[in-house]
DNA sequence: CTAATAGTGTCTGTTAGACACTATCTA
DNA sequence: TAGATAGTGTCTAACAGACACTATTAG
């Protein structure tokens, strides 16, 4: 390899010797994780149901001090920002192979009060039985927030939804109202969305999480219809109807039972185990069929 | 609004005016734009065929110095991310309404042997015809690059393409070969890719960059199955068979003129217009119906 | 006329959605 | 037995893929 030279006629080992690093302005770079998992709870009626839940910290300072906040931290120097995503997962969970991937960098100017902070946000999705309740950290505030999102009138003759926040095992409650604007981004129209506070609100997420977390919820409903993402949201061995409540949950919708069989079937694969002790007729344990996606690239 | 207290006895203003932000490294902050067009070339049989291009500039210092690169720049402390992305577009199209969007945000430690550098990429479509040949820009050799990538005969049992980029009428190429691993994601099998430069090769993109360039081209070839970006590749009137090259292009694959046409119908409304001067049948010509994807929703 | 590309009609097999039905457990 | 959930068979309408065909220009 020759010596290729700079136009000081440096090297790019001396370059980089003598490489100093500009001291101008630089952000604050963090990483939010959004920690989902599928819970029951027991309606009112005595029912159980399916719901998502996401995992939120009360801040114990300010800004935003008191207020609920996706979890999150900063990235350091000598690690990566996928590192950083996954060390702030390890603190809630302490589970391994938990499902994670890059959902968006925000980068407005004025998200954080203090300074200015980019922030990449990651989504993690943990099926609620590896869960082991975690000891309590005293210093930290933690609990999981159920999530519904219901789609109301239109007004204006846009979209809008109520998305609401309920704390497990507690009477707070966050609400917001979710419409879609359109806007255009070179010739197509695309959807701006709208995250605003419900004007009966007592409770607010901190910083822009409510447009990070509505965010989250719309790449699940998105991924979980042509990935097996869901398969990360319920336990090793599951029941193919365990398996429609997640979709039906994520969804926001009601799925028929035989439509739904037909098109998971070649996804998971029988174990010779059943439920037992119900009353009514048991239901086969089924498994993921890990080599699905590499069976059908290979076709 | 009560005034609440932090652990310090502070209120939020007393707070802010007094904060002081911690003195630790920083990782600085960069956008990288790729811009893509598509473009006709004539191959050796005096055939007309469209390829896709890219956007590339010439390093003038180290590291990398000599290589071609994705443009790209730093992010000010007082602008968004997208708004640097903008700024980036900007300089090297200077039209307006150019199709953009996030695309990922990389944070390896060692991206850049200066020093620590995250950079979140952003993908840019700009129809060809719109692109007003730019200014000699003396200090900066920029230049498009046309792309090919072509699946190879699988080695292991893997998939692996050929992704080659050549200069728009030089002889520069720069070759690679990109090969997919699958790797665990909490119980998911997802595609890892690795990108490596061909033995053969002369030339190199700089940095991460190769990497790069092949997710944004992963991410063009899936939306454009789903989503309207492909309008963003012609220009305002545009004839059927010139946006079913457009998909071709892109996906790789030839298409039946009567199905694609099926497809592409409700998107489009027909202009009174149509080609002339060709040895064949004149082409009518066709607009993209803007409110195609409202319309859609409101049903 | 030919060469070349524009554009259409229609058959096929696959799939999404809807719904009615059967199966098997506990109490 | 009833009540509850598990699980299947099948009809229909919509759609993707394949292919044969017609249309209209320049030279």
């Amino acid at each position: 390899m020759e010596e290729k030279r700079n136009q000081d006629g440096l090297t790019e080992q001396e370059f980089l010797a003598n490489y100093k690093v500009q001291d101008y302005e630089r952000p604050s770079v963090t990483v939010d994780m959004l920690l989902f998992t599928i819970d029951d709870i027991v309606t009112t009626r005595r029912k159980k149901e399916k719901v998502l839940k996401v995992l939120l910290i009360k801040r114990k300072n300010h800004p935003f001090i008191e207020q609920w906040a996706i979890p999150g931290g900063f990235v350091d120097i000598d690690e990566s920002i996928e590192h950083a995503a996954y060390r702030e997962l390890k603190e809630e969970t302490n589970i391994d192979h938990v499902y994670m991937e890059q959902l968006y960098t925000w980068g407005e100017v004025n998200r954080d009060p203090r300074m200015r902070v980019i922030s990449t946000s990651y989504l993690a999705l943990v099926p609620k039985e590896d869960l082991k309740p975690k000891a309590g950290d005293d210093a930290k505030e933690v609990s999981w927030f159920y999530i519904k999102k219901e789609k109301i009138e239109d007004k204006d003759n846009e979209e809008s939804w109520i998305l609401s926040l309920k704390k497990e095992g507690g009477e707070e409650e966050i609400r917001y109202l979710v419409t879609n604007k359109f806007e255009k981004n070179g010739v197509l129209l695309v959807t701006d969305t709208m995250v605003t506070p419900c004007n009966d609100n007592k409770e607010f997420l901190a910083f822009d999480h409510s447009q990070i977390l509505n965010m989250a919820l719309e790449r699940l409903k998105n991924k979980i219809e042509y990935t097996p993402i869901a398969f990360n949201l319920v336990p090793k061995e599951f029941t193919l109807s365990q398996l429609q409540q997640v979709y039906e949950t994520i969804l926001g919708k009601k799925l028929f039972p035989a439509n739904f069989r037909k098109k998971i079937k070649p996804m998971v694969e029988e174990t010779q185990l059943k439920t037992i002790g119900q009353a009514h007729r048991p239901s086969r344990l089924y498994k993921y069929k890990t080599n699905y996606e590499r069976e059908d690239l290979c076709m």
